[in-house]
DNA sequence: GCGGCTACGTACAGAAGTGAACAGACGGGT
DNA sequence: ACCCGTCTGTTCACTTCTGTACGTAGCCGC
């Protein structure tokens, strides 16, 4: 029998009453997954939505000509991939990796869509969520025109270790340097002018946030934009509740 | 009665068999906007969907704390905005405003679901919309993370003159910037480029296309890759169709 | 303990983009 | 025809970012 434990929860499942949980839980499997690990690939029919539980992360990743994977948007515990905005089994159009590994939830996209036709509070949900994603992917759109490459990485770190729950996040500085779409010498040099300030610690292969605060003032404020939007738009999935 | 001249259409709804249009009919009203008005301001409920026809062209802007907007994604008469991911009445969160001036289609997002909800294939075509604008705003944040100001000026003005129908843009250098989110004097710059190039010509609160062709050589190809999406999901509407 | 691989830190030349400033050109209103 | 506000083209000093390059440090396997 599915069950969530406090530590192991999906925010986004957690605020469903247990009658419209349990509309879900014959059609749910735990799964677990690695970092690194591809959910889908450019074209793959999404059969399947992912709630990351816990402290798992994803992102979606667009593919340019160049060769180079550009990350658009993450997706912790707050949400899901695959099937949200459109419904049915339609071709990905970006990749979808797992960040951070760990527990999700996964269910088909037609139990989930026949699930939703039969909860009003279920369907509400997770067209509240859909658009909560639509308001992520309109600021980065605006940030990654606007804001420098040392408020962004800022911006990314914080969003990533609130995510994880750790103030430390696993991945080379090549990596981080190919989601964000900039040179590798760069954003050493970026992370660099945090450490000095005491902003940050790297090491091989990871880097960990030391100064949460200060980091997060370096930062653009977009996620606390669509954080707000998230609070005010995802507050109502039961309209009865005052 | 509403009907849609080939001259004036959407896009978006010339793909319905007849039976489908007509359960939007009755609720659909024709209005026209002029270039400027503002649809939905953030915050503001959405408790409409409008459908671009002819040569009339939208965009959504995301307002940072600067106090600048940013263009996020044009939408012509191959769409629609307001309720098109999420559904019901849910605050906006980018601002919505009409760059080119024409007819519109204007139809209650609660009309609208409960016609989705009666038709499949009504349901599939927005359901595959919201699809391919995901597509879009994902291309997007890519795009603004890695390509040139020029790059991406050359692909605005390609996407903008193809849906116009005419190789003319009625916009300042000052409004183009700042819909970019770049300096005024940088993108007059890169005008003077593509002009020197025979590309466009410009003039006092325009900008004409010359040769789309070569034009579309130094644009990156982001537009080519949510175009080909588009033609993969939007086929489908009615699957029993070879 | 050593070799080899990969990641990291840094330097440098140059390209891309910013923001302020200013002269001149255009066009609408009277 | 003229005025005046606005838009355009251009310059300049400056910052941000790129791409390459190279030496070094950490780590794994043997």
């Amino acid at each position: 029998m599915a069950s969530q434990t406090s530590l192991e929860q999906s925010d986004l499942l957690a605020v469903l009453r247990p009658g419209d949980f349990a509309l879900l839980e014959p059609n749910l499997s735990e799964v677990q997954l690695r970092s690194g690990d591809v959910i889908y690939q450019p074209g793959d029919q999404v059969d399947y939505c992912y709630l990351p539980r816990g402290a798992s992360i994803c992102s979606f990743f667009v593919e340019l000509d160049s060769g180079i994977s550009v990350e658009t948007i993450l997706v912790g515990r707050e949400g899901a991939l695959g099937g949200v905005v459109s419904h049915g089994s339609l071709p990905a159009y970006a990749r979808a990796n797992v960040l951070h590994g760990g527990l999700f939830w996964r269910i088909p996209t037609r139990h989930l869509d026949e699930a939703k036709s039969r909860s009003p509070a279920l369907a509400s949900l997770f067209s509240r969520y859909a658009d909560c994603m639509m308001a992520q992917v309109f600021q980065s759109i605006a940030c990654n025109a606007v804001h420098t490459i040392e408020e962004r990485a800022a911006k990314w770190l914080i969003a990533a270790v609130d995510r994880i729950g750790r103030n430390d996040v696993t991945m080379t500085q090549e990596q981080l340097a190919s989601m964000m779409g900039i040179g590798r010498s760069y954003a050493s040099r970026v992370l660099q002018r945090f450490k000095r300030e005491g902003l940050v610690r790297t090491r091989r292969g990871g880097i960990s946030v030391s100064d949460r605060g200060s980091l997060s003032e370096k930062a653009c404020s977009c996620n606390d934009h669509v954080a707000a939007h998230f609070g005010k738009v995802l507050g109502g999935v039961y309209p009865s509740e005052v």
